[in-house]
RNA sequence: CGCGGGGUGGAGCAGUCUGGUAGCUCGUCAGGCUCAUAACCUGAAGGCCGCGGGUUCAAAUCCCGCCCCCGCAACCA
């Protein structure tokens, strides 16, 4: 049996509300996932939130309130967006999951008992507060430390240190010998320069008088894990990894069958943390060279040209698009007006353009003439018999293939111009050529049915085509393997025509 | 000599690895059609492919040099 496709996107932190590149990473993982559904392959897409750590911390004592409350609040309005934005999980990733907890602890135990996890002191010159350990790297041209860190003070601390450097001709090799690591390649070239430059061990606890808000050290109680072994260890923990088992094939079955995955993450977080730390860690985990991961590295977006940042307060709130356009609106947009890996740039006349160019006038108003054609010339009725048009299909995705095809039909209309032939008679004719346009119709729908779900189904229900309760409005409606020619039955009778994709007017000018 | 990305008709992008008519969407202009969501179809205008050298019969594409823009502290995908 072929292994489900495993995909996972990280995990949010709730220290804030979602804004669109959240919403980006998720639809991108989305999209990916419900291809592969439409496929034919079993699917796991797992995402979720990372609660830890000494941001929620402090934001929850900001607020007046207990840090698990807090992270629940946040926690909500993702899981309400993910609904929002049609993006369908199959597993939910909370890092305050008691399972989620009792697993971190049995890795940190084991690579503390095989002496990967050491204590050591450190020494430094500390911000009390932005409660962090300063280096030469924050000292300003002066070589002073500016007044952003306050009051800056001499600190000797203890910690637990995970044995990085050890491992790294290890990574370094893996890396070389498997050029499909990254994707896209110049992320691998990145990465590859930056393990080369790696020096240090990685610290991974807080003591807990400074950070409580964590997963307690199980070896010493004083301590709480630092984000690392927390956050990435998700993408194992929440599919069953048992720690205590150093042998791959002593893994449960469950947890090998899925693993490993594809993670999608953005640019910001390949370096360090997923490309140097997370393979490292599996590695010391006893993870063997082929259960490595593959990762697809997204770019950022930025609002009209400038980088979108708390500070400067430009941050994007998909919600607003999602409402004003509706969601698949927004998942068009963030899917198709960008190349993966780069980074693009979120205008909403952009957004307003590409819908109704490519969904209104050319898909949903052929959708439209058809239907109209159909029950104005045909009673709805089509007769099947015609040629197979020519399906294309050197094409690099779905979706510009059925754009591809419904340009195609358009161009057929207006070269066979129904309404001409019956005014000659030829109402026959004329009912063959609605069954081409209807089958184009129901092919394109399985097409766009990854990026557009909704808009499949409505294409469908038009076209009066599976309405079976059992599928009729359920992913499982589509399949790749239906899209070829010739499954419309003869004399099929298709639906009225509704508007699939209303035109977006733009807003007036403001003057 | 820090790392990486980019500079292609008015706008946004593809093409560069694997040299050989510069392609797509939008916009503009001119026609056509009337089934349709003022949608659709046809055609046209508009580019010394950042600059300067080199290799070649031939360079947006390969090589060398230069200029300009954007990331690489934090919030943060």
């Amino acid at each position: 049996m072929p292994k489900p496709f495993y995909i996972t996107t990280a995990i949010d932190y709730t220290n804030g509300a979602p804004h669109i590149g959240h919403a980006y990473e998720k639809v991108l993982a989305d999209v990916l996932a419900r291809y592969h559904r439409l496929k034919g392959d079993e699917v796991y897409f797992l995402t979720g939130v990372d609660q830890h750590g000494q941001k929620v911390q402090q934001s929850a004592e900001k607020a007046g309130v207990a840090p698990q409350q807090f992270v629940d609040e946040i926690t909500a309005k993702f899981v309400a967006l993910w609904e929002k934005l049609e993006v369908r999980y199959d597993g939910w990733a909370a890092t305050t999951d008691p399972l989620h907890k009792k697993c971190v602890q049995g890795m940190l135990q084991r690579l503390y008992n095989e002496s990967e996890i050491y204590k050591d002191k450190q020494e430094g010159y500390y911000s009390v507060r932005q409660e962090q350990f300063l280096t030469d790297k924050e000292r300003g041209p002066d070589g002073e430390f500016g007044p952003e860190w306050g009051e800056v003070e001499h600190r000797t601390e203890e910690n637990y240190y995970f044995r990085l450097v050890q491992h790294k001709d290890w990574l370094l090799g893996y890396l070389r010998s498997h050029p499909d690591c990254v994707t896209p390649d110049y992320r691998q070239t990145e990465l590859i320069n930056a393990v080369e430059k790696l020096s240090g061990d990685l610290c991974i606890s807080r003591p807990k008088s400074r950070l409580s808000w964590g997963i307690e050290l199980p070896f010493d109680p004083d301590f709480v894990n630092y984000v690392w072994f927390d956050a990435l260890t998700n993408y194992i923990s929440f599919i069953g990894y048992d720690p205590s088992e150093d042998e791959w094939e002593k893994q449960p079955v469950r947890f090998r069958d899925k693993w490993p995955a594809l993670h999608v993450i953005g640019k910001d977080i390949l370096i360090p943390a997923h490309g140097i730390y997370w393979p490292i860690m599996l590695h010391a985990l006893g993870f063997p060279d082929e259960q490595m991961p593959r990762f697809l590295v997204h770019g950022f977006w930025t609002n009209r040209g400038v980088k979108m940042s708390k500070s400067l307060g430009n941050v994007l709130d998909p919600n607003n698009p999602a409402e004003n356009y509706g969601a698949e609106a927004l998942r068009y947009y963030l899917t198709s007006d960008i190349v993966t890996g780069k980074d693009a740039d979120f205008w909403e006349e952009r957004l307003i353009e590409r819908y109704n160019a490519d969904l209104a006038n050319s898909l949903g108003n052929l959708l439209n003439r058809t239907l109209s054609m159909a029950v104005r010339y045909t009673s709805g009725r089509l007769t099947s018999g015609m040629v197979a048009a020519t399906l294309l299909s050197d094409y690099p995705d779905l979706t510009s293939r059925a754009r591809a095809l419904a340009t195609e039909a358009n161009q057929q209309i207006e070269q066979t111009a129904p309404w001409k032939l019956m005014k000659e008679g030829r109402a026959d004719t004329v009912a063959a050529l609605l069954y081409d346009l209807a089958e184009r119709l129901r092919i394109i729908a399985i097409l766009i049915s990854p990026v557009l779900p909704q808009a499949a189904h409505g294409i469908f229900d038009q076209l009066n085509w599976k309405m079976e309760p059992e599928v009729a409005g359920k992913e499982a409606r589509f399949a790749l393997s239906d899209a070829e020619w010739g499954q419309l039955p003869d004399a099929h009778v298709v639906g009225q025509p509704t508007p699939l994709f209303p035109r977006i007017e733009p807003a007036p000018e403001k003057i």
